[in-house]
DNA sequence: GGGTAAACGTACTGTAGGTACGTATGCGCT
DNA sequence: AGCGCATACGTACCTACAGTACGTTTACCC
């Protein structure tokens, strides 16, 4: 039985293209988490794109596959920014606050997309939560073990350490996006002084 | 409607008591998750338990508080294998490969708890990982803080180094729970490489 | 011994993810 | 030009699960 209602009759759209394609289902994805907050339903979503579920599942392929587009879309804009802040940067602790202020304030300019990504209500979070992390790692991972190679140290710590430094921003963003009084600078700058020096600080004279 | 099933009737079990208390609830909880994985319906979780759903909502309070009552478990064995593991220990270098070990087997031990616990698919997880976060966090800056202060050294940095240090640890578990080919001793020396050390390693000799 | 409160299971509701199916439209083929 | 087929889409449905209202049984206590 099919109910003939007031709205829009089914059928192929003037045009014979595709009403949305995938990035406008993302763009209505992002639009629909920052106005109600990372728990809006696929129709929701649908809704907002002016579409139906059943052409979010064309499209994308279901929530999981919605959340890591989601997740690698995030990922691209921290890599993008980030590398356009260390761009031609010599290797050293100011290219480090440059790479750790440009990560939280992309993830502050990005605060719900951010909040959704890293806990999310998928099936399977904590791949996804690691396949975002693996985007952002793989390029550090190269950087770093170079690096380690160039100045004659054991390059194999390369991919840990690239976990490890995302790891840290991860968790620091969640913990940060709820304090108010610390800017991106300064904790940036607290992040760079374990990073760079590490606990050993020598006594102070 | 009342259907009268072969199951056991409904009322007060003999004796008077509660059939479960809330710690045996959460034994079921876990046991349900490391058998069926985080996603693990109430109710089978209560069907694990030996009682049925409304039971879980009178002892937990639904699935946020759950999930909350969880995490607070793995932290408590967390910060329990950690105390006992540096206990008596001068800090340095090889007090903090004490740590990060103890840790890191602690997470492989739960595996799928500390899965469910940093994916989950509550309604906030990104709150509940900080939750989690913040249990062992707030020990841990203490320490720092006093550690910061007694070397001469600004101790504001304990807070944000706390949750950079567990941040680290959270994300880099997650990566290596899915590698084979290295240990928890292994890691542990490879964090505490750079914990310790920092990036900044002197170009050798 | 009867009333009351504790304890629990049954059965329901609401919501959200995912899917089967029917219908309208444009393109190509004859 | 006209007919068929593939494409694109909406309607309506199914299923699963979180959360809850209500009735029933049992123990305790006066």
């Amino acid at each position: 039985m099919v109910t003939v209602s007031s709205r829009r009759r089914p059928g192929r759209p003037a045009g014979g293209k595709q009403v949305v394609d995938r990035e406008l289902v993302l763009d209505a994805a992002e639009r629909s988490i920052r106005r109600d907050g990372p728990l809006v339903s696929l129709e929701a979503i649908a809704l907002e794109a002016g579409v139906t579920k059943p052409v979010i599942y064309a499209r994308i392929g279901g929530r999981t596959e919605l959340s890591n587009a989601l997740s690698a879309r995030l990922a691209d804009r921290i890599v993008q920014s980030v590398l356009s802040a260390i761009a031609d940067q010599p290797v050293g602790r100011s290219a480090l606050v440059l790479f750790l202020a440009a990560n939280l304030e992309t993830v502050a300019a990005n605060r719900e997309l951010f909040l959704y990504v890293t806990g999310g209500s998928s099936d399977d979070s904590p791949q996804r939560s690691l396949y975002l992390a693996s985007q952002s790692a793989a390029p550090l991972a190269a950087q770093l073990s170079q690096w380690r190679a160039d100045t004659g140290h054991n390059p194999a710590v390369g991919e840990a350490w690239s976990y490890a430094i995302i790891g840290m921003l991860q968790l620091t963003s969640l913990w940060w996006l709820n304090q108010v009084e610390l800017t991106a600078q300064g904790l940036a700058e607290q992040l760079a002084e374990l990073l760079w020096s590490g606990l050993r600080t020598p006594p102070v004279a």
